[in-house]
DNA sequence: CTCGCGGTTGCGGTT
DNA sequence: CAACCGCAACCGCGA
């Protein structure tokens, strides 16, 4: 029998170094590439407009870059097996290509497809090529489970070896297109999904494979900046990114990771003078790996309740205090421009991220990190589902990272890089007038010159929702006390706890009672379809 | 079991 | 101005 193919997009929306789509289009007489808009996803998951925007900007281009190769992308919508027990019949399809998704929605998805496709007789072919490495293969190597430092991620990995290199656009294309495609099967509109464009922020980061690789051009021409890259000396604040956000395009899969990667192997080749991981750009490839690893294989990863490397925190419910922080307004100018650069633009600097994070959980309003990623989730272009949990996680010194005492402070640490305030000017625009000497402490300006720069402080703008300097020793007692109260690790039950540690009496409660917040309550269908994609 | 070490990205001070 | 210290002291890892 002949073969006939359908190449299923997900992520990974790019015609190079995609292994899985070469698999498709190999011998088979007519392959379609179709991407499935799962209606679970407008439904259950946080996808702000930006993010849809980006989406479907992917693929737009997507379909262009598969025209110039002789095929079209067709979009169905429904449910994947459904759609795909439909396909079978109306193509005739005798195979089933994608690539490997490691996240919990994506397994149960998969497993489902791949039970009607051996219902259907249809050969089912994965490749990984989301990752450098296949994660189980991580896993393995670490001796079945994920490690959980970074060193040992490293240490894995140079046991395996370079990863695989990327494999050339496929050639040999050949997609049949009937005459109802553009009725049947073109990409939505915003509006044809329900959406109004207006809604959108400026678009400076716009999605598809095409802007990808022009944008890793881009950064790789500057070889000086990529061999002297150091992650944490890059700047929150800067009002042009001073890193390459290419994590966007990463996430869609618009950009190999093992390109990028052998694109910064080549330019360290010629220079051997040049940063190393964890700070350097390889490094950041690492960290991804490393977060996708760990979220592949630990159950709840996304949540605090039944996460076996996550510290359990009694956090407080306070809705007032997270919506100032969603919507910019705790009064704290630093973290209101970081929170209003995120829900207009959709991409923040990874350490106004930090300081975000921080001060939303251990920092300063003592809410749970599970709050705080579910914005990040809706708001972020490169929100990807492993790395956002992980990344919550280590800021709320919850897993991975844990000197809690260490605190960014709101005001301090934007100095650092903007004196002067220009990136507060420009995110918090009441504030653009505000002398220099206040514009990190507006509360602290007298209030003539409130007056003067157009801006009081409690009606233009919010007073400090805390007082940082005295929440701040206080949430640190906080961690210590949920710190002290860990179960001992349950090896086989014998040991009980860490001795002296344990037996410490339990130090101060923190200023309110702690309502834990109960967490993990959502059905876990919704919890799974949550950020992915 | 204990110990010492290192941990991508703290702050505020001093040298 | 970069580098170091004290702050008070966390964890996981490996010896």
């Amino acid at each position: 029998m002949a073969k006939r193919s359908i190449h299923w997009f997900r992520k990974g929306l790019r015609i190079h170094d995609n292994p899985s789509l070469i698999a498709a289009c190999e011998n088979a007489e007519d392959m379609k590439p179709i991407f499935i808009l799962d209606p679970w996803f407008p439904k259950n998951g946080n996808v702000g407009i930006n993010r849809w925007r980006f989406l479907l900007q992917s693929l737009q281009d997507l379909d262009t870059n598969l025209k110039k190769i002789n095929s079209r992308l067709f979009i169905v919508q429904g449910k994947p097996v459904d759609v795909l027990a439909d396909l079978f019949k109306k193509w005739n399809i005798t195979t089933l290509t994608y690539e490997v998704d490691t996240e919990p929605y994506a397994k149960l998805r998969d497993a489902e497809v791949d039970n009607l496709a051996r219902e259907c007789g249809v050969e089912v072919i994965k490749c990984v090529s989301h990752t450098l490495y296949d994660t189980k293969r991580i896993v393995e190597k670490n001796g079945g489970s994920a490690p959980l430092t970074y060193k040992r991620l490293q240490t894995v990995v140079s046991m395996l070896g370079s990863p695989p290199k990327p494999v050339p656009i496929p050639s040999n294309c050949k997609t049949s297109v009937s005459k109802d495609y553009d009725q049947k099967y073109a990409i939505p509109t915003l509006e044809d999904l329900g959406k109004d464009a207006k809604d959108c922020g400026p678009c400076l980061f716009p999605g598809g494979e095409t802007e990808a690789l022009i944008r890793l051009d881009r950064m790789m021409k500057k070889t000086n900046w990529v061999c002297t890259f150091e992650k944490p000396k890059t700047e929150p604040n800067s009002l042009e990114p001073s890193t390459t956000v290419l994590s966007p395009y990463l996430k869609f899969g618009c950009l190999s990771p093992r390109t990028m990667y052998y694109r910064l192997v080549d330019i360290y080749k010629q220079n051997k003078k040049h940063t190393a991981p964890p700070v350097s750009l390889e490094g950041q490839l690492l960290w991804r790996e490393f977060f996708y690893t760990v979220g592949s294989v630990t159950p709840n990863f996304d949540q605090m309740v039944d996460n076996p490397i996550c510290i359990q925190i009694p956090w407080d419910t306070n809705v007032e205090f997270l919506e100032a922080w969603k919507q910019g307004k705790t009064g704290f100018p630093f973290i209101d421009a970081i929170m209003n650069q995120l829900r207009q633009e959709g991409w923040i600097h990874h350490l106004a991220r930090h300081s975000v994070a921080c001060f939303l959980t251990r920092g300063d309003l003592y809410v749970s990190w599970e709050e705080g990623k579910k914005v990040f989730e809706e708001y972020l272009l490169d929100a990807d589902w492993s790395l956002n949990a992980a990344n919550w996680m280590w800021l709320s010194a919850s897993s991975f990272f844990f000197q809690y005492f260490r605190v960014y402070s709101p005001i301090a640490f934007g100095k650092k890089t903007d004196k002067d305030g220009n990136y507060i000017r420009k995110y918090v625009p009441v504030l653009k007038h505000m002398p220099t000497q206040y514009i990190y402490e507006p509360w602290t300006a007298p209030l003539k010159v409130q007056e003067k720069a157009g801006c009081i402080v409690g009606s233009d703008y919010p007073k400090p929702i805390v007082e940082h300097d005295k929440i701040r020793p206080i949430n640190i007692q906080r961690m210590a006390t949920a710190y002290k109260n860990r179960p001992a690790k349950s090896d086989s039950g014998k040991s009980q706890g860490k001795g002296q540690k344990r037996k410490t009496e339990q130090t101060t409660q923190g200023p309110k009672g702690k309502k834990s917040k109960t967490t993990g309550k959502n059905s876990k269908i919704t919890d799974f379809i949550k950020g992915g994609n």
